[in-house]
DNA sequence: AAATAATTTTAATCTAGATTAAAATAATCG
DNA sequence: CGATTATTTTAATCTAGATTAAAATTATTT
């Protein structure tokens, strides 16, 4: 079986993987999970949709794959944003910043997490999980943000679903343009903080 | 055929129809398009997936018409906010509070537009115009507020697409809990707003 | 209550797409 | 180079789910 550990092989296996994980991200962004043929998933490799079974056990798995990816560069962003310090408010827009720049840049495109459902139940709970855990993580630093000063009170609950919501609906209108991807960049993090800052009584 | 245009049969034929649009909504939003079979549709309705059929020519017609109602739940919102005055500023904000309410309200749940891709090119091409005028609008409404003065200058186009995103990512995580559909109404239309005002340089 | 129209079900068919096994090709190693 | 391992393709199979036609049921009208 083509998995041995080898250095070289494990490498190239592993970047064929990566490769294939984005290009199915690509498809399910676009059509959605059960609307991506394998096929179609396997024509942006220039492979045959059977090819990809080399690399996965079936289709649920590939999903499962594209959201755990997902999950760990949503990770990634949180941790290196947490670790370069500073306020509440600070963290948050670090992170957006960090998060963003995968998705639209060389890392991305990132699978969106829209048909968790689809999962099986192993799969679907673990993601869940994973998703659950992310989204607390968010809203401690909002809290935090509100302690220390540099966030107005607000329902954490709902102001991280409404900026994570407007994260999570990005791929659905880039489509990997650079001009576009540039101004996201640019624009996004100072979009969905500037409503939080502490503001004077009207 | 049933349809004859007769007023008693006639409204209840809309009714039911409408009554089917909302399960496919509830459908699609929860398992994509593809991933909603026509009998788990049925199924929310007590009936057999061939039952279907009597009120849609086939799936595909059944998205477009989720669509279709998507968007014009969207423009008589739109149309409402506008019609009701006030600045830029204030207009964005009563528009969010209708959407919204509609979308939590009894009239939903309202299909989330992400699978457009799959539909047939003469509907693809007609909800795509749409949604574009419809984004155009509320960037239109930001821009004016700009010019009034109620909002601080910003890319409306990027600032229409976060709002919007959020919006659209709702169905996503709210499932019909009277308790979280209250916060949201409650909650959102400041959230996403709160951003959007004259701020003082810093 | 018969007759007509509306709605739903039953029972088939048909197809795209997932999956698999075996064969073919390409890469690497000793 | 020959042998071994990795990767991909070819060629089947298998199934869920869309679609359809005819029959059954329910509602409405006269």
């Amino acid at each position: 079986m083509g998995k041995t550990v080898r250095k070289t092989e494990e490498s190239r296996f592993e970047l064929q993987k990566d490769r294939m994980l984005r290009a199915a991200a690509q498809c399910f962004n676009e059509k959605g999970f059960s609307g991506s043929s394998l096929k179609d998933v396997a024509k942006i490799l220039g492979l045959t949709d059977a090819a990809l079974y080399y690399y996965v056990r079936n289709k649920e798995e590939l999903v499962y794959l594209c959201y755990v990816r997902a999950a760990e560069l949503g990770r990634e962003a949180m941790e290196r944003a947490t670790l370069a310090g500073g306020n509440g408010l600070q963290t948050i827009r670090t992170y957006l910043r960090y998060h963003i720049e995968i998705m639209v840049g060389e890392r991305g495109p990132i699978a969106i997490m829209s048909e968790i459902p689809s999962l099986r139940p192993e799969h679907r709970e673990e993601v869940l999980e994973f998703s659950r855990r992310h989204s607390a993580q968010f809203e401690d630093i909002l809290q935090a943000g509100i302690s220390d000063g540099s966030i107005a009170p607000c329902d954490v609950r709902m102001t991280g679903n409404a900026i994570m919501g407007s994260i999570n609906w990005i791929p659905k209108w880039y489509h990997g343009d650079d001009a576009v991807g540039r101004k996201i960049k640019d624009e996004f993090p100072e979009i969905l903080t500037s409503g939080l800052r502490l503001r004077l009584p009207r």
